[in-house]
RNA sequence: GCCCCCAUCGUCUAGCGGCUAGGACAGCGGCUUCUCAAGCCGUUAACCGGGGUUCGAUUCCCCGUGGGGGCGCCA
């Protein structure tokens, strides 16, 4: 057995969407799985819709999946990696070239109204074609056989000759994918089920080239999900986009972890596993061939599970660089906007100005990040995908911590001192404050609870008025940590303000 | 219109002739913790329809229906 060798082949014409990081992740779990070799491919033939912005964005996505290539395009040196280069399409126009000639000298290719076709072999005869409303030529022979690893045993008629270069001289998708599949010794070629019915082209063109076909598997397309409507993912739908999860501080394992269940599984009910363990499992059978709707929930959900047990380093790393991102976002905002909507740039610049002193006490920050880690946050709640919600992330669950000026929730402050008498707990908060022990989280538990009891109370009839007090609100991690961060001072003085105000 | 693929809870799926049809997400109910989460316990919910084959079909075959994809000098 030859080793196998994958590839994973896009296009730099648009944002890299879930669909394409589903591709190349199977290609790339097969190579690993078997040992082989995992290339990338740019298929960039069509000048018109191709940029280099795409394309960067091709490799930073694949670098933040972890999808890492052993031959492809080397885009820090703008060189190649591995010797079946180049590995862009628009740099092998002379493989193209000279392919070209071997199909002409077989006399499997000729010229008509300026393009080149692919000759198939077989009675010719015509017909008119419904759909495309012409009359056409078609070709009797047999049909193509594809015996795929996914769907089984296909067959499909291909019965009309087709264009391999266009007019404007540049070869088509059909003739430059089998091309290169051919000059790179491609065995195994992984790819999405739109596909199948392009295939029985490419056998014929491989027959013509006189070269084995590779090993075929057609996977299933991921679909929307119910609510978004019919069809198959598109670049459009909410959360087709890995830059939009990489932006949100998703962690990539979680990202790759849902997307390798969605078309495959591993026999068992397991779910969440290390990549290692995935690579181990990854094979042929376990992939299914039905498609599978994209469920954002179920994303959501891994990547928690991943966030909670979260290296803290990098978490607060994560956050960290979000706040610097999304502190420089504001800034640029703030300059467009300086003289059309001058409020709105205040605004900007004041939160911009905010995030900069947020992250600069760096201990503090890191334990004020850390209490949000081990609650989960990590997903909408902590880095939104809705940009224009600037502040409604992180900064905002977290404001209390940075600023006096906080938010106060009327919905639940109302609520709040609805029940019991508040403002005697919070006379008793602030008589026992000046004596409580705020070292440790342990100790302001203690001494709560010694005042709840000293007054026939419980810690509940606290922790609610305190919490409100101190945070405007009514959802966050632990009073006593909250306590203990803010400082016996801070506490004070926001519970006094509090209690006049009430 | 023609061709190809597919079909188990709302969603991802296990099942590979005999199961009380299992798990996960979402939902619902409860417990626990100082709130919100998380966690724990419980619970609602599925074999698309019709024919065969078989002692027996979710499982194999055919038809229908439904879903998806393709039918470019896009990739």
């Amino acid at each position: 057995m030859p080793p196998v060798r994958v590839r994973f082949a896009p296009s730099p014409t648009g944002f890299f969407h879930i669909g394409s990081a589903r591709t190349a992740l199977f290609n790339w779990l097969y190579a690993r799985h078997t040992g082989g070799v995992f290339i990338l491919r740019i298929e960039d033939t069509d000048q018109a819709r191709n940029s280099e912005e795409f394309l960067r964005l091709i490799y930073d996505s694949m670098r933040w999946l972890g999808l890492d290539w052993d031959e492809g395009p080397e885009p820090a040196t703008n060189g190649q990696r591995g010797a079946h280069g180049p590995y862009r399409q628009s740099q092998r126009a002379e493989t193209y070239r000279s392919y070209l000639q071997m199909l002409r000298d077989a006399g499997r290719a000729y010229d008509k109204d300026g393009a080149v076709w692919f000759k198939l072999e077989g009675e010719r005869y015509r017909t008119f074609d419904d759909h495309r409303k012409k009359e056409v030529e078609k070709v009797k022979c047999g049909p193509v056989v594809i015996e795929d690893q996914v769907r089984g045993r296909v067959e499909r008629m291909e019965d009309e000759d087709f264009v391999i270069f266009r007019s404007d001289g540049n070869p088509v998708f059909h003739f430059v994918n089998v091309v290169d599949d051919i000059a790179m010794n491609v065995t195994h070629v992984i790819r999405g089920e739109d596909h199948l019915s392009n295939t029985s082209k490419h056998v014929r063109l491989y027959e013509g080239f006189g070269a084995q076909p590779p090993v075929f598997a057609h996977i299933p397309l991921i679909l929307k999900s119910p609510e978004m409507g019919p069809g198959k993912m598109s670049k459009r739908d909410k959360g087709a986009l890995i830059e939009e999860y990489r932006q949100r501080y998703f962690l990539p394992e979680a990202v790759v972890n849902y997307l390798s269940l969605l078309g495959w599984n591993p026999g068992d009910d397991r779910e969440k596993m290390p990549i290692k363990e995935i690579e181990k499992l990854f094979d042929f059978p376990g992939i299914n061939q039905s498609n599978a709707k994209f469920d954002s929930r179920k994303l959501d959900h891994m990547n928690m599970l991943y966030t909670l047990e979260e290296d803290r380093d990098r978490y607060v790393e994560n956050a960290r660089e979000f706040a610097d991102e999304r502190g420089k976002f504001l800034e640029s905002q703030a300059k467009k906007l300086a003289e059309s909507h001058p409020e709105n740039a205040n605004i900007a610049r004041g939160n911009a100005a905010f995030l900069r002193e947020a992250v600069a006490d760096e201990s503090y920050f890191r334990n004020v990040v850390s209490l949000f880690r081990a609650k989960g946050f990590g997903t909408e709640a902590l880095f939104p995908s809705d940009p224009s919600k600037s502040f409604s992330d992180l900064f905002s669950a977290t404001v209390y911590f940075f600023s006096d000026e906080y938010p106060m929730n009327q919905e639940v402050k109302s609520k709040v001192l609805a029940k019991g008498d508040p403002k005697a707990r919070l006379d008793d908060l602030l008589q026992a404050l000046p004596g409580m022990d705020f070292s440790s989280d342990l100790a302001i538990e203690t001494a709560i609870k010694d005042l709840a009891t000293a007054k026939g109370l419980g810690f509940g009839d606290y922790q609610a008025v305190a919490r409100l007090a101190v945070t405007g609100t009514n959802a966050g991690p632990s009073i006593t940590s909250i306590f203990r961060l803010l400082g016996k001072v801070r506490v004070d003085r926001r519970l006094r303000q509090f209690r006049e105000s009430v």
